[in-house]
DNA sequence: ATAGTGACTATAG
DNA sequence: GCTATAGCCACTA
């Protein structure tokens, strides 16, 4: 069972498109609480894996990915490079890349 | 109800 | 660019 919060987000995320990301805060402001880009990862540990969550597109507002080399990294980078996302020195773009929920 | 935690964000040095 | 701090919120025990 999840909560209203969490399924907001899932739904959220699950619109994504592919080539275009979205950073915590933007996400969590969609859902209605744009203070709660923490919970983003929190719902993305407990939901990547039961969920079809495209957690590749979700990044934090630098344009970086927050993960850990070896903790999945390297692999986010390369479905977004496949997905037509340009990294640059391990940053991606959000004028060019970010989704705009319209 | 309280305390701990985290793939965050903004600000300061 | 970096680390350090503080704020903020939902989930879990």
């Amino acid at each position: 069972m999840i909560s209203p919060f969490s399924k907001r987000v899932i739904k959220i995320i699950q619109k994504i498109p592919a080539g275009k990301v979205a950073t915590y805060g933007q996400i969590a402001s969609l859902a209605g609480n744009n203070k709660a880009a923490r919970q983003i990862s929190r719902i993305l540990h407990s939901s990547s894996g039961k969920y079809d969550l495209p957690w590749h597109r979700v990044i934090n507002s630098q344009g970086r990915i927050s993960l850990r080399s070896g903790d999945g990294l390297e692999m986010q980078k390369a479905i977004l490079e496949s997905e037509g996302i340009q990294i640059i020195n391990d940053r991606i773009d959000l004028a060019i890349f970010q989704w705009k929920n319209m």
